[in-house]
DNA sequence: TTGTAAGCGTTATCAA
DNA sequence: TTGATAACGCTTACAA
């Protein structure tokens, strides 16, 4: 009984008796169905066990109803939660997700975007690595399939975006940090080849100046992804003649790294340092004490983002560049305001 | 000069001034081309920036060397881990993942499976909501694509699998405790729907019987995914009179849950109540005091089942079902043993 | 309302 | 060593 093959089209229509068009009129919801031929077709796919074909239907209708999302880093604690934003939002268009792992290694990037390009995806949602390098930035020109950028800014290039207000949350840790009487404040953030990086650092010098803190030099310092540094980092800064009273740690893969290092170091928080770090995640919420954080809605980004995609592939496609705006927000919590029994 | 439909083999063909049959020979580095041929072809793909048509190339070939990879929960601090163990193995032979996430939902669970086999991915790896689900299994024992099942033990389904060796680790926390005084131990863990939830749960008992420790009912408990009872259970176990005096948190997405009711309870680790999570995460090691963890290899849960399935899927493909099995071992850390400055 | 047949971009078989 | 040509399984004019 076990069949080897798995029967198509062909297969159905002789079972029912039918064309192979019919059958496909069938499957397709199509036009000019007799109800007798409907069920009667209908119930020879269930006997067969038909399930169609979608690399040929998609090389017939050049759609494939697939998306890429490509991400540099997918062990950071924000990928799941965008991907199950894009996901939900797909799977209830019919369309299913495409995922590729750059390792944070344009090279190998580059190698996975052109993957998902042959395989014809529809569209492409990118959180790169680094979105100033220069084959990648040529290549992408040359894409003509939709692409999303995940809060990164390729220059010169034309296409929807999902970006982060980092701005909003910054000055608002600022502003609590300085109401709470701290003056020197440190930032560790991500390297300024991709947005998060330049926005952080920018929006950080800005809030410094509008408080009329001093910029101090060395308390700005910028990290690769997964570096070892932050401990080296840490160290500096709080070894410092000026040693800061408050540290922004900024970036979600950013927090972890630091944790680590403040326990090393056996820095005591919020006491010999205010800590305020990036995303509303188990580890800062879990930790002792809870971290005082910039959250965003994570789940938006994904769900935004895919529906950026949706716009543009449907009918009402529109021309010109779309730029969807997710707000930040601060959560106060014990890292930045001692407890209590603490206090007393 | 914007070419609106990507170029074909044809165009390439009649770019070089050859038939389509040998510009296929020199992409697939076929046999019988003369170098002088094999260059020109060359610069006319470069010319017309040519990329293959993977989908084509697949309905003919029946090989789309697409991977899927569905799980229930893609918020696990598993996923991303494993994910990069199947991406690496699979890059490497040329393979590329899809995602599917079925959000725990069953139901929703097969009709991402079934769109994967649509799309006629050469292999899929699952790690199944909920393995006992009828509808599930009958649509599982149709397939004919190799399947690996990811610590998972679906009934008279014979494929490939690789699985976490619980014993190991649960006997190891067990002994430590027991080790340290402990005599009442309480278990979290999951739905025993699943592998997980059955193997920790059998091996815990056979534990406490080696152990010649009581088997007091009701100190073990087993919660759904993202269940937000841990707090009940917790309290419960807290209030007993004969409340237990450590815990083992059997399951990596239980782990935070639990860490959660703890906190808002305000059960002191491990002066209250000694503590045993799973899995070496941010989470666990950032933890005050640091988790005492079972703890098993994720990369390779992930590269080992790209494993299996690349062997079945190469020449040596064999005859009947593979298991690897995934050692855990313990690692002690303060959340069972008191610092020392906290003793003295 | 249904059937016939062309073609989507490849690979692979056969001749030349 | 190369070229014509038939599939792969489907959708879609166009014919009937």
């Amino acid at each position: 009984m076990a069949r080897t093959a798995k029967p198509g089209l062909k297969d159905v229509a002789a079972h029912a008796g039918v064309s192979i068009a019919t059958v496909s009129r069938v499957i397709n919801a199509g036009p000019y169905v007799t109800d007798a031929v409907r069920t009667k077709v209908t119930a020879s796919m269930q006997a067969l066990g038909y399930e169609p074909h979608a690399l040929a239907r998609s090389l017939r209708t050049g759609q494939t109803h697939t998306i890429g999302y490509v991400i540099g880093d997918i062990s950071s604690p924000l990928f799941a939660t965008i991907a199950r934003g894009i996901d939900d939002t797909l799977q209830s268009a019919g369309f299913t997700l495409f995922l590729g792992n750059s390792c944070g290694n344009t090279q190998h990037e580059l190698h996975v975007i052109k993957q998902l390009l042959r395989r014809r995806v529809d569209g492409l949602i990118l959180a790169l690595a680094d979105e100033t390098d220069p084959a990648l930035r040529r290549a992408l020109a040359d894409v003509q399939t939709p692409l999303v950028l995940l809060d990164r800014d390729v220059a010169g290039l034309k296409c929807d975006r999902v970006l982060i207000d980092h701005a909003q949350g910054i000055n608002a840790a600022v502003a609590h940090l300085h109401a709470l009487g701290h003056t020197r404040i440190a930032l560790i953030t991500v390297a300024p080849n991709i947005r998060p990086g330049r926005a952080i650092s920018t929006a950080f010098s800005a809030a410094l100046q509008r408080h009329r803190l001093p910029a101090t030099p060395g308390l700005i310092a910028a990290l690769a992804p997964h570096s070892p540094q932050p401990t080296a980092n840490l160290a500096a800064l709080v070894q410092r003649p000026d040693r800061p009273t408050a540290l922004i740690a900024g970036g979600a893969t950013i927090t972890p790294a630091v944790l680590r290092a403040v326990h090393e170091l056996g820095v005591r928080i919020p006491q010999d340092l205010a800590l305020i770090a990036y995303d509303d995640t188990d580890v800062t919420a879990l930790h002792s004490p809870p971290l005082t954080v910039v959250a965003r809605d994570v789940y938006a980004i994904g769900a935004q983002a895919a529906r950026l995609l949706l716009d543009r592939l449907g009918a009402n496609a529109g021309t010109g560049r779309k730029t969807i705006t997710i707000p930040t927000t601060l959560i106060v919590r014990g890292s930045t305001v001692r407890k209590l029994e603490e206090v007393g």
